[in-house]
DNA sequence: CGCAGAATAAAGGTCAGACACTTAGCGGTC
DNA sequence: GACCGCTAAGTGTCTGACCTTTATTCTGCG
């Protein structure tokens, strides 16, 4: 009930200033306040999408404080991207309307900060990726329309013109076309960036020629499967692909990180088998 | 080839000359230049985290700008947890590592703003939760370990107290275990915020006691699964809870928000089906 | 009358300097 | 040795001025 945890939540003011500190939390800096009280009205939509703010003269005197604490509060909002400036007469600062590529810019860097501070591992990043491409996959075969079905196509490399220095980009463009061919585009702003971080983490890493043609061979399969609307075959083909470079990962992370103590699964699989295509 | 793309560059660029537009960009303002290129100092790891910055006057010195634009600056880095600043001696600012719990908070507000603007459905939220949450059984029920388990069995709500009051926390915690047994972080990090989402978006609308009863019994038959470390019935039982969670959000959904012209599917499935269990 | 160009004003961007507040560490007193 | 107050380095805040940008308004010429 209600009450009970009001009841519960006093009990625990009073044991904390029973065990010596008192139940008060630290002051904050002002334009740490104004920032989330204007974060707050955004959030509960009294300030909507595209609504201006009063200027920040005006907004100073409403909270009482100078304006650079005000235009201290307005850079942490804008960049959480929660608001956005504009010069000039007719500026002002505006309510921003919440958009994809900002999610994705702010989880790739902070999923790249984590990575290198092995707050997660690439383990786990590798595994996510499998998590959330292979359903991607599935989706994309059945949800696929034929604009996105040709978008896909464009980002195979042709047999001829296969060079290890195009394949990176042709690579991340063909699965970011699934992604997008998925339908679903929390799924979509949310794999992007766990796949950005493994490129760009590998990208100095040259793949061997072999395992760049199963790469290419890879994806022409995965195309196959959803052109045929088959999305069975399509999340079997992604995560064959995907345990592939699994495998490569993990043999270059193991070359640049060696002596690490972790049980190094033997690896007879480091190989890959493009003999399937 | 490298080179190829660089004479796409240029042609690109003396393109957008003839066409009027000279290939320069946008003037920034002082502080955003500043925040660049101390984001880029810490994502480079030319600071590393826990080091700290030099103190703002310094800075004021090196970037040639006055004290207030890097404090803007730093405001901007640290509302996008890339810095935390200290006060007194030996304050300063320090870069800060790289938590969870920031990523999960500016997540949950991010997609709580998105789903407010109909950037994304709560379908597609639904099934991204779907998406997320089936696999994190399977995993649970094959990674957790005894630790996990008994903590996942305290948030099963014994069957004399079901009441609807703490049915919604105990629900929370329930799967917020699920995900931490999951034993993969990132995939943790991400599904958390979706969760939330859902539940404050729904948190106002009071389920049925019927409704009520079959989300308890969901969650003692992935419990059992789980204890058992049968990961296909975990992924199973998961599925199933959350279809008839979708079907009650739908239903919600749709009397909240009525006369939407989307084709609305017919739901045989409202009824929840609770004697399963 | 119409339009190019100048003047205006409102808003954000930047600066300089001052003072207040916070806190680890030093040093002195009892 | 414990407690207390001082000090200094740094962040937090304020003031008030000036610069820059830009939509609008005004002006004067053709």
């Amino acid at each position: 009930m209600a009450s009970d945890r009001l009841i519960d939540l006093a009990a625990a003011a009073h044991e904390a200033h029973e065990s010596g500190s008192l139940p008060v939390s630290r002051v904050l800096p002002a334009y740490h306040q104004v920032a989330e009280q204007l974060q707050g009205l955004i959030m509960r939509g009294t300030l909507s999408v595209g609504e201006r703010l009063p200027s920040e003269g005006v907004l100073a005197t409403q909270f009482g404080v100078s304006r650079s604490t005000i235009r201290e509060a307005l850079r942490g909002l804008s960049s959480q991207r929660l608001v956005h400036t504009k010069r000039g007469v007719n500026g002002g600062t505006f309510v921003a309307e919440p958009a994809y590529e900002h999610v994705q810019a702010y989880l790739e860097t902070t999923i790249g900060l984590m990575s290198g501070a092995d707050v997660v591992t690439v383990d786990e990043i590798l595994e996510a990726r499998e998590l959330f491409e292979v359903p991607a996959a599935r989706l994309a075969a059945t949800r696929r329309d034929e604009d996105q079905l040709a978008g896909l196509k464009a980002t195979l490399v042709p047999d001829g013109e296969a060079d290890i220095d195009s394949g990176f980009e042709g690579h991340k463009e063909f699965h970011f076309a699934i992604l997008k061919a998925s339908g679903n585009r929390l799924l979509e702003v949310i794999t992007l960036p766990v796949f950005s971080v493994l490129q760009t983490r590998f990208r100095r890493d040259r793949a061997s020629p072999d395992l760049y043609a199963s790469i290419v061979c890879d994806h022409q399969d995965i195309y196959d499967a959803i052109a045929a609307s088959d999305a069975e075959a399509s999340a079997r083909c992604m995560h064959a692909h995907l345990e592939r470079l699994r495998s490569m990962y993990e043999r270059i992370d193991r070359a640049a990180h060696p002596g690490l103590t972790e049980a190094a699964a033997p690896d007879e699989l480091t190989q890959p088998s493009a003999e399937a295509c």
